[in-house]
RNA sequence: GGGGCUGUAGCUCAAUUGGGAGAGCGCCUCCCUUGCACGGAGGAGGUCAGGGGUUCGAAUCCCCUCAGCUCCA
């Protein structure tokens, strides 16, 4: 039975309603729900508007409704997912839930539930269009090997059909080709076979996310928006491409993980995964047809169609541009208070291009300056209550966004000049069509969108050659795709860590730096082994360990393992999976072999001026907020041993004086010798006590928090080792500041042992320079500048002295012009020792002569010059002074040329001078 | 990771294709002039990003490094 047609006559939205009260403080109690917000189902009167399911309502009611379920719910994690070197961003719910899935760490929960906020990049150029987003939140319940497809089929049907009221009549759904388990329970819940649609591997075949992981089969819940909206065919379901029917919920059944070869393997323990489109599901609710039309976008949309003027609904193309503004100014925001900062590479080149598209067609609305700010301030008072980075950042995202925009203006204003040479040439050579290369090389060099080409172009009445653009847009793909294929290399991959028998250890560095553990693994050449002897270098994988492996910039400990038959020299160690740490090193005596028991010992010196580094950039970040202010965010950093790296948000130069500040203020917590401790703490109650988080922080529930000072003066989130007081510290220098690309610096620094050999070595070179100028250290700057005034004075003086002696030098030459058919001629050696002192006698005799050739010869810098000067009226007779150097430069074993009026030559043969000066006589025409 | 482009005076950029480092704005001095981006004369200011190579000779050609811009992945 094909749905009917019959619909009841009033309008969609009142039918799909929820009602959201808020309840008495007094029922708080018998209600749990943390929001204070709970659903209660009212049933529709009469067909006329009510007032709007907000998307907001959705989203706690989604969050709710699965709490209920015994899930706990996470907070988003942030767009930047840095433990997974296979994602750019996080581009699904489950991203924050994948460790879980793999079983490489232990979830809070079983049950979880989120709303993400996503990224996706694959079509970005599709944005614009009624459907596709870069930037949207997924609305997600998990299962970590707890309940499966019935629980997650049957409570999608609850919360859809009687927490959101949509009704069944326009509910179909979609399972894969072969499940009939999926397809059992959706017709023991009441819908008819006919509502079933069974889709293969490009529809209902889910993941993985990224190159590998969990994958499997999944079943969809579409919105069938009504016959009259899509094709009229009469076999049209949701398989369809026509706009009748939206996905709304897509349950995926992961029971599989995919490795990078492609291969599947059924996964120990099945989970779920589903994810709601807010945007899409709010559209649904709201009764609109595009997502651009809900609550989530229409504030946006509105305030770019007040600055530009131009209302929403009116033009088609008008209304394109208002959608890829508001979609980019949306993702555009986030990404930047996630720490993201447009650059050329990777996530930073994602942001600039959704900036510059926007930007672009603002201009195309007429929008000349920075607008981007004022959207992205609406952008934050809409969620920065769901979302507070967004208002703790918002004077970051503001600065990111007017520096991009004034970047692109610039970039703009140089295409527009070499696009004007192009259509200057493409015009004298008598053509009509701006060629694929020239497009290409506008869009490749200067960042020039083609768009612009063609309409510039356009109004000039030239054509542009489209399909010869792609063609050099495809060799370029081309060449990046076979750059990339070769650039894979040679390392143990990760598959090999997960077969492990155990993908965890115990880490006991805290407190231990020396212990009794067990081999649990041993990897030699990429692959497991037995044992390793004398001369191989292995990887160890213990069952605890001292060892701090290299995460969140602190480099690795080394040390050595001893068991009674050997003796291995551990020069690094890494954290392969988030709670795995594998020891590489070289066994140096005997043989190691996996079970054996081992005594493991990190060398303490060395960790030891780690931890005082570690320490230094928890002080230096609060520093850095103290004096340069709050924006101040770390994005990445390197500990080591001898020094450390801190890179941070901040849109300009740190002056001197900042630097001096910072660099006090850190010194001075030092010296009043604080504890610092690190506790235990919920995420949450980390946060309130002003954590600051990292970016890729696991949002699970206990977190490792340290903390300097009590108040405190810093605290951050962290798993690093630390001093205990920072009075250990010693001292802390910094070496330098840079800029690492736009809207980012980086401070290196040192302390302790680094800080004391880098000013020793400083002062050390400092004083060398003093001895070297016979002066004392303190004096040096002094006698610096005094040495270089003198200096100049002397140059300046030994200049006008030899233009002095060059003027009386022409002087006595012009007695020595000798007439040759007609021209007076001179060719004569002098005394120079530079070529500006030759140019000043030439241009002298010149003057005197009036008309005339002159030809000087001069010994300097081991060889002979020549200078040749014609007369610009002998010039015009045909004589050239260029041809005269290079027939006389010759001569003497060198060679010359030039122009008509100068010419310049040398040689080697420095006794030959006067007898090639002699040449020249002969050389004048008659 | 792979391409393309750029780096010259405080700023914006030239330099006829390898042969004398320039212009405009800004700065300093003087003259003229009450108003506006006045006008005039003179002047200071350059390791041509850095290093190596080719050449008689390099801002210019080649290689490397650094920095910036830009596209692809």
């Amino acid at each position: 039975m094909r749905y009917p047609g019959r619909m009841p006559k009033c309008s969609l939205v009142n039918r799909y309603s929820i009602v959201m009260q808020r309840r008495k403080t007094r029922r708080r109690a018998e209600n749990p729900s943390p929001s204070g917000w709970a659903l209660v189902p009212v049933r529709p009167k009469r067909c006329a508007l009510h007032k709007q399911v907000k998307g907001s309502d959705i989203r706690k009611a989604f969050l709710q409704f699965f709490q209920q379920k015994g899930h706990t719910v996470l907070p988003s994690s942030s767009l930047v997912p840095q433990d997974d070197p296979t994602l750019l961003f996080a581009s699904a719910g489950m991203v924050q839930i994948k460790p879980y899935f793999l079983g490489l760490a232990t979830p809070p929960n079983r049950r979880l539930a989120s709303c993400q906020k996503c990224f996706r990049t694959s079509d970005i150029e599709s944005v614009g269009d009624s459907k596709h987003l870069t930037f949207f939140e997924m609305l997600g319940n998990f299962s970590v090997g707890d309940y499966f497809k019935k629980e997650a089929i049957e409570w999608a049907w609850e919360f859809i059909t009687r927490w959101l009221k949509l009704s069944q009549e326009r509910l179909w759904v979609t399972v894969f080709l072969d499940d009939d388990e999926a397809a059992a329970y959706w017709q023991q819940i009441g819908i008819c076979r006919e509502r079933i649609v069974r889709l293969g591997e490009k529809d209902n075949f889910w993941g993985p996310a990224g190159e590998s992981g969990p994958c499997g089969p999944c079943s969809e819940i579409h919105y069938d928006f009504g016959e009259d909206k899509g094709c009229g065919r009469p076999g049209c379901d949701p398989s369809c491409e026509c706009s009748r029917f939206s996905e709304v919920w897509n349950l995926v059944f992961t029971e599989y993980n995919q490795d990078r070869e492609g291969t599947r393997t059924r996964l120990p323990k099945p989970n779920i995964d589903t994810g709601m489109g807010l945007e899409r599901i709010s559209a649904v609710m709201q009764g609109k047809s595009t997502v651009y039309e809900t609550d989530l976008f229409a504030p946006l949309v509105e305030n770019i169609a007040g600055l530009t003027s131009r209302p929403y609904g009116r033009d088609e193309t008008v209304d394109r541009a208002l959608r890829i503004i508001a979609e980019h100014a949306r993702g555009s925001t986030f990404l930047i208070a996630d720490g993201v900062v447009p650059g050329n590479e990777g996530r930073g080149y994602v942001l600039r291009r959704i900036v510059r598209r926007a930007s672009m067609f603002g201009r195309k609305l007429g929008l000349e300056d920075g607008f981007l700010g004022s959207l992205a301030d609406t952008v934050i008072d809409a969620m920065g209550d769901v979302y507070p980075e967004l208002k703790g950042n918002r004077k970051l995202v503001l600065g990111v966004l007017g520096a991009e925009e004034q970047r692109f203006n610039q970039a703009l204003g140089t295409g527009l000049n070499v696009l004007d040479r192009i259509i200057e040439k493409v015009q004298s050579a008598g053509r009509r069509t701006i060629s694929g290369q020239d497009i290409f090389m506008l869009y490749d060099t200067y960042g020039f969108p083609k768009e612009l080409t063609a309409e510039i172009a356009g109004e000039q009445g030239f054509a542009l050659d489209l399909s010869g653009f792609e063609e050099e847009m495809e060799r370029q793909r081309e060449r990046a795709r076979a750059a990339h294929r070769f650039g894979l290399g040679e390392q143990t991959s990760l598959e090999v860590y997960e077969k492990l028998p155990v993908t965890s250890t115990r880490f006991a560095g805290y407190q231990e730096l020396h212990q009794k553990s067990r081999i649990m693994a041993l990897i030699k050449g990429g692959n497991p082994v037995e044992s390793a002897a004398e001369g191989d270098t292995v990887e160890i994988v213990l069952d605890e360990t001292p060892f701090y492996g290299e995460m969140g910039g602190q480099v690795g400990d080394t040390g050595e393992i001893r068991s009674e038959q050997g003796r291995a020299a551990i020069t690094q160690a890494s954290r392969p999976l988030p709670e795995m740490t594998v020891h590489l090193g070289e066994v140096v005596a005997g043989v190691l072999r996996a079970g054996a028991l081992v005594e493991v010992e990190v060398e303490a010196e060395r960790r030891m001026d780690i931890a005082r580094n570690h320490t230094a950039t928890h002080l230096l970040q609060a520093a850095l907020r103290i004096v340069l202010g709050d924006h101040v965010r770390q994005s990445g950093s390197l500990v080591a041993p001898d020094r450390f790296r801190f890179d941070f948000t901040h849109l300009e130069a740190v002056g001197k004086e900042q630097l001096l500040r910072v660099q006090r203020i850190v010194n001075q917590k030092i010296r009043e010798n604080i504890p610092v401790r690190d506790l235990i703490l919920s995420y949450q109650e980390a946060l309130s006590r002003g954590a600051t988080a990292l970016f890729g922080e696991k949002y699970g529930d206990q977190v490792r928090v340290v903390q300097v000072g009590e108040p405190a003066f810093s605290v951050e989130l962290c798993g690093g080792t630390h001093v205990s007081y920072t009075g250990q510290i010693g001292m802390f220098h910094l070496i330098s500041e840079s800029s690492i690309g736009s809207g980012l610096r980086r401070i290196e620094a040192a302390t302790g042992r680094g800080a004391e050999a880098f000013i020793e070595e400083r002062l050390t070179k400092f004083e060398t320079a003093a001895v070297h100028l016979d002066s004392k250290p303190e004096e040096l700057p002094e006698r610096i500048i005094g040495v270089l005034e003198e200096l100049d004075r002397a140059r300046k003086r030994s200049q006008s002295l030899e233009r002095e002696l060059a003027r009386n030098m022409a002087g006595s030459l012009t007695s020595q012009a000798k007439e040759v058919n007609g021209t007076k001629v001179v060719a004569v050696r002098i005394e120079a020792s530079s070529a500006e002192v030759m140019r000043e006698v030439g241009d002298r005799l010149k003057e005197e002569l009036g008309s005339g050739v002159v030809v000087l010869g001069a010994v300097y810098n081991d060889k002979v010059n020549f200078l040749v000067m014609v007369t610009s009226d002998l010039v015009a007779k045909g004589v050239s002074a260029g041809d005269i150097a290079r027939r006389v430069a010759k001569e003497a074993g060198g060679g010359g040329g030039g122009r008509a009026e100068l010419g310049q030559g040398s040689g080697k043969d420095t006794g030959k001078i006067e007898q090639a000066l002699g040449l020249v006589e002969a050389l004048i025409p008659h």
